[in-house]
DNA sequence: GGCCTATCGTGATCATGATCACAGAGCCAT
DNA sequence: ATGGCTCTGTGATCATGATCACGATAGGCC
């Protein structure tokens, strides 16, 4: 089966195999019954908007396959980037949950594909399930230690150069499988400004000074850190 | 009767009175009933610490009186106040639901009184009442955007002065009854400084700069709000 | 190939707030 | 009232990163 956008369709992301501890996994079969009722899935090509920033919550989205930025903009047109989601992730669960307006935009920045289930929906399920709203109350946790840690790294580093050795070495940590000395850099440096709050002139010439410091090598796209200690260093300064 | 402190001990503050969307407000009476056999009351005096940061969540305290100030440090001695609580605020809650160290530290800065629930009893609790849990997930996700709101505020906006500004604007928004453009102070800068994210001189000179400005007025420990709009200006430049 | 737009590199300038260093002010306890 | 605290005000200096202004690259796409 072939999607748009060059994408196989995946039948169901919701359950185990995505994530050990996903919302949904390891649930009673009746429940996973019930869940593949109520989802449906939809496929996305690169800059679509899932949600926007101030739009009642329709419903939550698990994406299952591309990465999605999520951001936050002044009225001045100012934007931070809080979190790049990838596969696994649930999208839109606390506006959806507190029915209170989507906090942030979550725009494709690759092609993909989410699940989706509605507001009703999933109040229902989680009802009908209490086991489903407690996996929710740890979700929601997590996104509220994930947002504490976006404080702790803004309001706890001064300087651009702290904070940008700390996203480096971020995504190193982040590396999966394979050297985690190697990194995939997909992200514009515009991007990354908006990541750590800074502009993107800073991000440029920060690559250029860790360059010349032999902190890290780039090659193509991907970069190669080299001394990984200086940056620790850096980052606890 | 008389406590420590000066303080008169309430016998409950769990239930609505406090706060209307309170998360124990409105229960079945069973689960009150409950409720009231599984809490315990203390009395705190400035200065204590109900829980620091990176211990192992021991349950929740439900603030009656007093007030108490959360903050994350980092290993240099760098602090962030992330929340100052008041009475009917739930604190360490996310910590507890999800078994991970308190990512803060509530010290009290005033006298005060705290129910606590442990963490055994309140999942026992949410097990039990189906609501209950649905009402966690809600006060999580209420803590969730208060520290989205924080991110925002540190990402969003560049200077110390503009926070300074958004701070003050909070104050006379939360003012609860009496005149909103009056504010009792009660902070240091020291501790106004941990806030917004700058040091104690940068706030002492902004209290002097806003006064020359003519923006606000200093008769003792309130401040007065002489010119909101300019001060809302400030926050969306 | 060759254009077009998005992205990146880098110089020059400049404002801002961090830092250091004291001096004054208020407050509590003896 | 008098020390000894913790707080507050303010000057001088200095580094850092924001901003403006270009030019250089590099991918898509016809």
């Amino acid at each position: 089966m072939r999607a748009p956008y060059g994408l196989n369709i995946l039948d169901n992301c919701l359950t185990c195999p995505m994530r050990e501890e996903h919302l949904f996994c390891n649930l009673p079969a009746a429940a996973v019954q019930t869940l593949n009722e109520i989802k449906s899935t939809a496929v996305y090509p690169k800059s679509a908007m899932l949600f926007i920033e101030g739009q009642q919550p329709r419903g939550i989205f698990v994406l299952c396959a591309g990465k999605a930025k999520l951001s936050t903009s002044s009225a001045e047109g100012r934007t931070v980037i809080t979190k790049i989601s990838e596969a696994g992730d649930v999208l839109g669960l606390s506006a959806t949950i507190s029915n209170r307006p989507y906090e942030v935009t979550a725009e494709m920045i690759e092609p993909g594909q989410a699940n989706f289930i509605t507001r009703d929906a999933l109040l229902h399920f989680m009802r009908e399930y209490g086991e489903v709203a407690l996996r929710v109350a740890e979700q929601l946790s997590r996104n509220y230690y994930a947002a504490y840690e976006g404080i702790r790294t803004l309001g706890l580093t001064n300087s651009p150069s702290q904070r940008f050795a700390k996203l480096l070495l971020g995504w190193s940590n982040a590396t999966v499988n394979g050297d985690p000395l190697q990194v995939k850099v997909t992200l514009t440096h515009e991007e990354i400004a908006e990541i750590i709050g800074t502009t993107r002139e800073t991000v440029s010439r920060l690559f250029s000074q860790f360059k010349k410091k032999q902190l890290v090598q780039l090659k193509g796209a991907t970069l190669i850190i080299r001394n990984k200690t200086a940056l620790e260093q850096m980052v606890n300064s």
